[in-house]
This record gives structure tokens, sequence and C-alpha cells, in this order.
DNA sequence: CTTCTCACG
DNA sequence: ACGTACGTGAGAAGT
């Protein structure tokens, strides 16, 4: 046996490394006495994040309480493997940080089911986000292993991840490379192992404790957990890449964006992605760069180049000056680049051999509890346009759907604002921003007037002023003025709400309480932010509640990914209708009286065929 | 590491 | 007193 000591919080605690048969059935004594005592903590130490590339392995797997952990090295195999599948097997209850990656490991490298491990297990991770879902960098706790224990343990806590990085580094490896080459006797690698599993063991009790004293419901917890294993296995099951689609558009994309490039060079601009360089150029052309940036540098977005080169923003010809040839090349080699380094490429990258792709899902990752995807980041597709999302596939002999609320974070204001006309025109089926262009205008309302009336409906769930909607709406800055007095005389209970829920903030700590529980924090110098913050987690709830449905459904197995407001889902080609109809009837619900509503549309094999013509 | 830019809801 | 657009992930450049 390997044995390492360490002080945590004042007090010492052991890490045992077995190292053969004897020192198994010393873990398996410990194991029986330490479930009866109560949860045991859980962790993993693998090769990385990609747990689907090929040549992944999981080398250690942790267990431990408050004083003792526990590294069997799974990477040996035989006997180290079955006496970690024969613990995973038996105890009782689990803790974990963050869950759904140890279970995803586990699952695939292990072959635990994350459906045996996921009943028995609290995430800290899950706790903490409730206690304050705020990064460090916005003034929070942190949600990570490190930032938790140092807050909550001991604020002298290791920091494992970053001690390691030392190590590699001394052993000629590098962060990337470290993981997978570590020897599985190095000390320092296994000490930190055995201390990750002690810090989750410690951080839980005092989590339960903070959830307590703050009145958090335990059913809050609950529903999270529920939804960390619903994504976990749309994680699991991930979307079939079409490779040869993608890998002819990641040549076509490195094509197009070298050809403009070139075009861009012949106009003394050798890197379309330094701003410097490409507004320099464009001076030199004559033209004018007013608008500056938050640093004073000259801006030079897409907006400003769209301008000179004579398009909308959508990138529709105008007719109004003569294009910029310069401004023509950057946007569009920059596009072309963009889109094959962020998609295309990262598509090809990520795809398992099965060829289908994982994306992370973070399932509480904003600080209003909205979900994120990441490796790739799906959420974030252009939607202008199919060619990107023409690039994944339902599954075979299957279709896509996307099933989509319909203004949900409108809907979600009218109910917890009760915001009565806006009620009234939901009750009674009506498009939400015709109704608010006829009350606000009158009944012969303009086109340009129900655009504006919608820009106002965003502002106000952004917390946006006249300047704001000026800008994204285009309307004359009288007309903004007017008709904001309006809207705040048509739903009057808006603003009053706003100021209630500000007041009532600064009253308890500036935090919001959102209609399911959630703690949400408020920055002290935009308190205005509690009308979007409300709205934005309430919504997200509403979405997580229809996933809740969707699994009670059965439905689960055909989910692809959360997108807030949209659920991606992949259905046998013979049975879309029936299924649309019954995601439809997961996501519909009342808030508050408000009836949520969704309409599932029904698409060919690629989720780019819901976006303009079919394929 | 910060800033800028750009993709989404 | 007044007014404030919200939340993300990612790549590239520049310090």
């Amino acid at each position: 046996m390997l044995t390492y000591r360490h002080t945590i919080a004042g007090d010492l605690v052991t890490v045992h490394v077995p190292q053969d048969r004897d020192d198994l059935d010393l873990f398996a004594a410990w194991l029986t006495e330490a479930d009866r005592r109560g949860p045991i903590a859980l962790d993993t130490e693998t090769t990385g994040l990609d747990i689907y590339s090929p040549g992944y392995r999981l080398r250690l797997v942790q267990f431990g309480d408050a004083d003792t952990a526990w590294v069997i090295p799974w990477e040996w195999g035989g006997m180290f493997a079955e006496a970690v599948r024969a613990a995973l097997r038996r105890i009782r209850r689990l803790l974990i940080h963050n869950a759904m990656f140890d279970w995803l490991v586990l699952d695939r490298h292990a072959r635990v089911p994350l459906e045996w491990l996921a009943p028995r297990t609290t995430d800290t991770k899950i706790l903490a986000a409730l206690i304050d879902p705020r990064q460090p960098q916005e003034g929070g706790i942190g949600t990570g292993l490190k930032p938790l224990s140092a807050y909550w343990v001991d604020r002298l806590a290791p920091d494992t991840q970053a001690g390691l990085t030392a190590v590699f580094r001394s052993l000629g490896l590098t962060k990337e490379t470290g993981w997978a080459g570590i020897p599985l006797t190095e000390p320092t690698y296994l000490l930190y192992a055995g201390l990750d599993v002690i810090l989750t063991a410690r951080i839980e009790p005092i989590e339960r404790r903070e959830l307590s004293r703050l009145g958090v419901r335990r059913e809050l917890s609950d529903y999270e957990h529920e939804l960390a294993r619903i994504c976990a296995v749309m994680q699991r099951r991930g979307i079939v890449l079409d490779v040869e689609h993608t890998r002819r558009l990641d040549d076509a994309l490195a094509a197009e964006a070298e050809e403009f490039a070139a075009e861009a060079a012949r106009y003394g601009v050798d890197n379309v992605n330094s701003t410097a360089q490409v507004a320099d150029a464009l001076a030199g052309m004559g033209e004018s760069l007013t608008e500056t940036t938050a640093s004073g540098a000259v801006k030079v977005d897409k907006a400003v180049l769209l301008g000179m080169a004579d398009m909308s923003l959508q990138w529709e010809p105008l007719g109004v000056r003569t294009p910029n040839p310069l401004a023509t090349a950057v946007l569009r080699a920059k596009r072309a680049s963009k889109w094959r380094t962020t998609y295309a490429s990262t598509f090809l990258d990520t795809v398992d051999a099965a060829g289908r792709i994982h994306p992370m899902i973070n399932t509480l990752q904003a600080r209003t509890g909205r979900m994120s995807i990441t490796r790739p980041a799906l959420q974030t597709l252009p939607s202008s346009d199919q060619m990107i999302r023409r690039c994944l596939l339902a599954d075979e002999d299957e279709v896509m759907i996307s099933a989509d609320f319909a203004a949900v974070e409108m809907r979600v204001l009218a109910a917890l604002a009760d915001v009565k006309r806006m009620q009234e025109a939901i009750l009674g089926g009506r498009d939400l921003h015709d109704f608010t262009a006829a009350m606000v205008f009158g009944p012969n309302f303009t086109k340009a007037q129900r655009k504006l009336a919608k820009g106002i409906g965003f502002g106000k769930v952004y917390g946006g002023g006249a300047d704001t909607i000026q800008r994204q709406t285009g309307a004359p800055m009288a007309e903004v003025r007017e008709a904001l007095a309006a809207y705040d005389r048509v739903y009057p209970e808006i603003k009053r709400a706003s100021a209630r829920w500000q007041r009532e903030a600064r009253a308890t700590g500036m935090v919001h309480l959102s209609a399911t529980g959630r703690r949400l924090p408020l920055d002290r110098d935009r308190t205005y932010a509690v009308t979007n913050y409300a709205c934005q987690s309430t919504a997200r709830d509403v979405l997580g509640q229809a996933m809740i449905n969707m699994d009670e459904a059965g439905l689960t197995e055909y989910l692809r990914l959360p997108i807030h407001d949209e659920v991606l889902a992949s259905v046998p080609a013979d049975r879309a209708e029936e299924i649309a109809r019954e995601i439809e009837r997961c996501m519909r619900f009342p808030l508050y009286g408000v009836p949520i509503d969704a309409e599932a549309e029904i698409g060919g094999r690629s989720w780019g065929s819901l976006y303009g013509a079919d394929y």
C-alpha cells in the first residue's frame, strides 16, 4: 500500500493507494464501514475531457470520506478494475463534484451505466450553484472544487489542478500531455487525486447546511439532479455528424477565406483579423471611421464594415453607396475563416469513431441558471444560413424535430409581473407584438410600429432604455420615447414589479428569489437587470420542466440538445408526427395561469433542413 | 491574460 | 433623480 498524509483544515487526512490483493481487501473493508456511516465521495482521473475520443483512458477512480481517500489505479485493470466496479455497485450514496463528467466517464470506460449512478448521486457542483451561481470573476464564490474548498473548507487547500501542471512540467510533460503521461506512481498525482474526494466529502455537509439556512427547497435540488441525468443521456447519445459533407464544407470555407484574404492583401491588409490594419487601410482609402470601442480603439466590426460594403445587417445589397471592395473582402474572409475554425473544423476534431459529436452540456452554467453547451458550442451555430447546421444529422431513418416555445420570456414576464392586459392577449390567442402595437399605436399600426412594439418588449425584458431601443429598431427618438410612455400605460405592472423586485433585493442581501426558489444575486450597480434575471431564469426552468415532462413521457432517447427556448430531437421518420405532438404536450403548461405554448417543427434528416430549403 | 469580434437565444 | 439592454462560448490579436 502506498499511503500519503496531508493536513486539511487542521486535520491530518490519509490517502491510500492499494498495490495488491490484500490492500484491496482493506479497501473493501473500509468501504463497508464508510458506506454505513454516510455518503462516499467519488472522483475519476482520466486522460482529458474528450471522453469519446479514440485512445481516451480512465486512469484512477477515487473514493473517500472526510478523512480518508482510496485511490484505485483503474488502469492496472484486473482486480483493481473489479474492485472499482464492485464498489460502484454497492455504495448507497455518492457525492460527486460535477457528476455528469464522472457518470459519462464511468459509463463509457468502466461499463457502469449512468442510470445506476445518477439516482444515488449528490452533485456538490449543483448544490454550489444553488447557493451562489456566480463565477469568481462576477464576485461569487465560484462552483469549481478549488474555490469551494478555499471558501468552505480550508483557505490553504491545494489547487490540485494547478499544482499538477507544475509536476507535469518537471516530468517533461505539458498541460495537454500530462494527464495521459503522468505515471500512476507519481506521489503528487496520487495525493491530489485523493484530496479531491476528501474535499468533496467535506464540502457537501456544509453546502447542505447553507442551503437549509438560506431556505432553498429540496425539490429544486432534486429537479436539478434530474436535469443533469437527462442531459448526461443526451451527451452520451450525441449527434450524428455528416462527416463527408463537413469535410467538403471545411475545404470550401478554407478556399473562400484564402481567396478573400488574397483580395484584402491587394489593399495592403495581410491579416484580415487585425482590426488596426484594416482600420488603417480603410482610412487610407478615404473611409471615415468614427465609432470607437469601450477602450477607445477604432471600431471595425461587422456593422461598420457592412455599411462600407453597402450591405444591410442581413448582407443584402443596399444600393446607397459604392461598395468598398476591401470592406467586402474582409467581411467575407473573416466569416469564412470563423465558420471554418469555430464550427466545421471543430466538428471534425470532436467527432467520435462512430461519427457522432458529444457536446458537453453544462446544466447550470449562467448566473440565471441557463444551460450552456461547449465543445462544440452547438447553441451558437449560425441560423441565418443552413450551411453549418446542415452538418448535423438525425440518426439513420430518423428526422430532426425542433420544438420552440412561443415568446416564452414575454409570457413568463406576463405571469411573474401579473401583467393583466398581456395575459388577456395571451389567453385570447393574440400575437403579442400585434396586440401591443395596437394598444400603443391604435388598430391601424404600421409594420414599423409593430417592429418598435416588439423592440420595446425586448427592451423591457432586458432592462434597456430609449437609446438602446432606438439603436436596435432604428425608429426616430421622439417616437421611441412616446411609445415607451404609452407602453408603460398599457402594461403598468412591469415597471412596478421591477421596482418591487429591486427594493426586495436591496432589503435581502442583493438576491432575487426566482419563482422556482432559485437565488439570483444582483450587481449593486445594475439592479435593473432583475427583470431580465427573473424572466431568463424562469424561462430556463420552464424548459427544464418541459424536459422532465419529456423524460417522464419516455422521450429522453430522442432528445439531442436544449437551446434556451427550444429542444432539438431526432425521431424515427415514421413516428415523427406522433412524437412531435407528444413533445408539444410536454412543453405546454400553465405558469401562474398563463399558458406556455410551444410548436414542434418536423424537418428532414439534417438540422439545416429546418432552416430554409430541405435536404 | 485582456480586448475585440462574432456566433446564438 | 435618472438611466442603465440580459445571458453565454470561442478564436485571434496584442500586450
